[in-house]
DNA sequence: AACACAATCAACCGCAAGAAC
DNA sequence: TGTTCTTGCGGTTGATTGTGT
């Protein structure tokens, strides 16, 4: 037996909320807050609408500082690095965005960079669409076209971010998604001992603030979330996925390249550190100070080998 | 001009964590 | 300590818009 439904679905309004609810709901909150209810909140301001719905409209549409529109191409390069990185945690990425949603990320990412990096999509009509999931073949005719139509990353390129996303999966064997596990509590790569590199809140300068995730909770408040948009949970660090920039693997700059070339149509520099491409939007993670020992999903420590040899057994690589 | 198909994105859904009781 | 409730999250859906034939 299911929980029970938060409202009840007979009487409230779905679908696209008009101007005046919209007026009504901003009037509101801004006014007095939340109160830390948003199952009470419509009822109260005497919309015809679920807590969550009225949730979510204002979190991701209402509330000040949103920010509309195209993305800069140093957003691009921050969600490109993280997705790659931490997969799809959405609210983490996102959090590393001021002014943008997840809500928003998820959908520029799944409708355009995705596309952009896996291969593209031809104008018009004949367009054929494989499949989102089939990143195989994302792989094979993504990699190996040559034909200035259209670029994606090279097959090198897929293969490590496909492994990365492999080895999320690996890591995560039960299929819990990825929102659940927590890093933090179970300790599946036992090397969790790097050194954090810290930012400033939103102020451009140049390293990954990362607090624990008990603070993400805490910050979640209407101001912290307005102002804030500001840590990255140490899980991106603790998954060992965290961080492409090591300069054992010259593959990573290549691929950093290959990103930067596909995204904005220029090419980096060929050293590690030159290739802080996004510096000013706050997307360092390119710029990590090679002293200061993260480990990223390109470096191998003996658990991460293992795996990998795992990977390259059943995958033929 | 009409149609078909693709792309976009706001909104919904269900799940799990954690707070409150 | 167990149960209920609320929140937050990622995945998915579907209405709308855009584009090519």
């Amino acid at each position: 037996m299911g929980r029970a439904p938060c409202c009840d679905k007979a009487t409230v309004k779905r679908g696209p909320w008009s101007p005046e609810e919209d007026a009504m709901l901003k009037a509101y909150i801004e006014e007095h807050g939340t109160g830390n209810n948003w199952i009470a909140l419509p009822h109260k301001i005497g919309l015809k609408r679920c807590g969550k719905s009225c949730r979510l409209r204002w979190l991701n549409y209402l509330r000040p500082n949103i920010k509309h529109g195209d993305f800069t191409p140093e957003e691009d390069s921050t969600i490109c690095s993280l997705y790659i990185s931490i997969g799809s945690r959405w609210s983490i990425i996102a959090a590393q965005l001021p002014g943008r949603t997840d809500n928003d990320v998820k959908n520029y990412w799944n409708t355009k960079l995705k596309k952009r990096l896996l291969g593209g999509r031809r104008k018009g009509r004949g367009t054929h669409h494989r499949p989102q999931s089939d990143a195989t073949n994302a792989e094979t005719d993504g990699g190996a076209n040559n034909d200035g139509e259209e670029r994606s990353l090279s097959a090198s390129a897929m293969e490590r971010i496909q492994l990365c996303m492999q080895l999320q999966e690996m890591q995560n064997p039960l299929g819990i998604s990825s929102h659940q596990y927590n890093p933090l509590q179970q300790q599946m790569w036992p090397n969790n001992h790097h050194q954090v590199p810290t930012q400033s809140n939103s102020s451009g300068s140049s390293s990954l603030n990362v607090t624990v995730a008990a603070e993400q909770g805490q910050s979640s408040s209407m101001n912290d979330q307005c102002n804030g948009f500001r840590q990255l949970e140490t899980a991106a660090v603790d998954d060992g996925l965290a961080s492409p920039s090591s300069p054992k693997n010259s593959n990573v700059v290549t691929i950093e390249a290959e990103l930067q070339e596909l995204l904005y149509g220029t090419t980096s520099t060929t050293t590690t550190d030159s290739v802080a491409v996004s510096q000013q939007g706050g997307a360092d993670w390119w710029s990590y100070d090679q002293d200061r020992s993260a480990v990223n999903c390109w470096d191998f420590t003996p658990e991460t080998s293992s795996v990998f040899q795992d990977y390259t057994s059943v995958y033929d690589i």
